[in-house]
DNA sequence: GCCAACGTTGGC
DNA sequence: GCCAACGTTGGC
């Protein structure tokens, strides 16, 4: 089983979204890295938390488990959506998606400054400089860490 | 294959 | 709203 953080603008799609539909397709990747990571080692009962991005107060917001494997995203092929891209073929997918489903909030918005601020988690793509993946490989460890800073204790 | 222009991400 | 970082596009 692995770890992952995913990153949604709550504008579009927050954690309350998700726990009020209970199980979403996580559309809208249109990054070939982000893509081969999903279609080659995410898994069904994989487990990831839910990051706020582009918000007043960017930061880990939740937990959801990995219900899918990776499969088309309908989105490519509709023209009306905003991420429609002509050049996916239906019969030729190009890119792909995954179901999420809620599992709980986090007990309190663990917020940017203090994941960056942590010497635990400097390894971590989301507080190196310039990197820019909406989803990202976590490793149990910090995994681990990122959940006993939850209670502020 | 190079690389300038352009678009997007996302913190601040 | 600004802008640094970086991925993609397309002319050559």
């Amino acid at each position: 089983m692995a770890y992952w953080l995913m990153k949604s603008e709550p504008d579009a799609f927050s954690i309350d979204d998700l726990e009020r539909v209970g199980i979403e397709p996580w559309d809208g990747i249109r990054n070939y890295q982000v893509r081969n990571m999903i279609r080659d080692e995410m898994k069904p009962g994989d487990r990831a938390f839910f990051y706020h991005s582009n918000t007043k107060v960017p930061g880990i917001v939740g937990i959801m488990d990995i219900v899918s494997e990776a499969r088309p995203d309908p989105t490519a092929f509709d023209p009306d959506a905003k991420y429609y891209d002509p050049k996916s073929d239906p019969d030729k997918p190009r890119w792909l998606l995954v179901d999420v489903k809620y599992v709980r909030h986090t007990q309190r918005v663990i917020p940017l400054p203090e994941l960056k601020a942590d010497p635990a988690l400097e390894e971590m793509p989301l507080v190196r400089r310039g990197n820019r993946l909406s989803i990202m490989p976590v490793t149990e460890d910090q995994w681990e860490h990122i959940l006993s800073l939850e209670d502020p204790d």
